[in-house]
DNA sequence: TTGCTCCTCACGTCACGTGAGGTGGC
DNA sequence: TTGCTCCTCACGTCACGTGAGGTGGC
């Protein structure tokens, strides 16, 4: 007679609440034992008592319920330790995620940015080698990276020269709904042939009106603000997606702080035409 | 004539999505600068564009919306810094309990935990100091800190003798509930005076099925499972709260690998009574 | 004029918690 | 037998996201 236990005894000897398990059985995700037909009433196993514990320390590191459902119908031990340290991975993104932020809190909060410089500058038409794709602001990070190393490599390998720093061109989809058209460009002297993600692609020409982020993305939108600002009290605004150039990015340095990254607002043309 | 935006432009300038502007509109949060009656419209000016920062910035930490709105709201300074380090300090707390959690998550997958010795034990009734209050979960670590360190303050004051380490009992809905009353006590030579929390109490003599976890509480529920089957196999188990007792504790050292909890489980009279 | 931007409203998500109203088990 | 434990069901919470259906502005 195997030994069983009410659902408040499996409530002590596992720590999770009674709401918390009625819940985990609702799911499928700790079914107990036995249900009295009669009264469903709930019987819980002594054997349960260690799935119930790795449920939990699982919803102490934050994985969601079916992640953890998955971990415990893993077929075998490897599928199993994959998607633990995919989340392990994912934590500790998060902690960094969370340190940059308390650093620019702290950064926001002592004051305003140093006024940075706006110009206005004519973008000509450039030729460049292009990932473009849909992206969520969510897998923005690695997408952005993968991206940028996908492009360097292609143009090295096939000899391409370039002839500027790498950039980006944002939809303005992107901002207002955090997913959206995002394409990467390095311009190039010649055409590339498309391999992977990589093809040619032309940019047309615009006025930009522009500024200078220096330091990691995490604070990029200080700048987005600075340059918003700019262009609406003068009424420059125009129809048209973002662009970002890496003057400094992690192709040069792993140094977040070194980074430069121009931003350019889409403005009506103000100078003399060159 | 100010500058305003459209909340598209706002959304661009300020990195948070057109849904969100509309929700932290709904709750007051950021009030566009003007609406346009007859469409609806939503018009931000550029002044709003630092205050929509600093929320994202406080919303990247996880602070909830409505203490941000008690930030920006706040009468001076000091208010709102106060308001900011305890958001932080909450903060800091949090990734502690991730890192141990992390570190038990580890633990708990190299393999079933060393078999504890249970033991037997008539708990003889005691005389006591003790602060008894309804506790959440949620509360529990700085409660406990707190309580503990004013029990034994209150005792030193008092010249009153402890004749045993301090202890615990744990109403059944503590568990259940994640919420319910619990009783912090010190046995005591003599009777206490009630000051502050502090009271005298006499607690009922028990039998006990024990085990002595060792290490941080973040682990104890791997002692509880393990006592629970105990008791549960040999069906033993009676109504009744659980007793703790903190033989190395808080009070001893802060070296948490160094504590060692005795968990007291109410079961039948087996022995024979001494 | 087209199509893009913006609007509201209702419902969904995630992991539970709350509370009403009622019944079973020791 | 009392009162405690357990049950279901519906709704609430938090911070938005999704999607339908429709309108305004350049």
């Amino acid at each position: 007679m195997p030994s069983s236990l009410a659902i408040g005894d499996f409530s002590r000897a596992t720590h999770l609440s009674v709401k918390t398990l009625r819940h985990y059985h609702r799911l499928g995700l700790l079914t107990p034992a036995e249900i009295d037909p009669d009264s469903s009433y709930r019987r819980y196993s002594a054997e349960q008592i260690p799935t119930a514990q790795v449920i939990r320390r699982f919803r102490d590191v934050d994985m969601p319920l079916d992640q953890i459902g998955a971990v415990l119908d893993a077929p075998d031990v490897d599928a199993r330790n994959a998607l633990i340290a995919e989340h392990l991975a994912r934590l500790e993104e998060g902690l960094v995620q969370t340190q940059e932020a308390v650093a620019s809190l702290r950064g926001l909060l002592q004051g305003p940015s140093p006024a940075l410089p706006m110009e206005h500058r004519s973008e000509p038409a450039l030729q460049t080698a292009a990932i473009n794709e849909t992206v969520s602001l969510d897998d923005l990070g690695p997408w952005f990276q993968g991206a940028l190393g996908e492009l360097a490599a292609t143009l090295v390998a096939q000899g391409v020269t370039t002839t500027g720093p790498p950039g980006a061109v944002i939809a303005d989809d992107f901002f207002a709904q955090e997913r959206g058209a995002l394409t990467i460009f390095v311009p190039s002297a010649g055409p590339v042939r498309a391999v992977g993600r990589v093809e040619a692609r032309s940019l047309p020409a615009v006025e930009l009106a522009t500024i200078v982020h220096a330091g990691s993305h995490a604070d990029v939108d200080r700048s987005y603000g600075a340059l918003a600002t700019y262009v609406s009290d003068r009424a420059l605004g125009v129809d048209g997606p973002i662009r970002e150039r890496y003057l400094v990015g992690p192709l040069d340095t792993a140094d977040e702080g070194e980074w430069r990254t121009e931003i350019g607002w889409p403005i009506f043309q103000t100078g003399p035409v060159a």
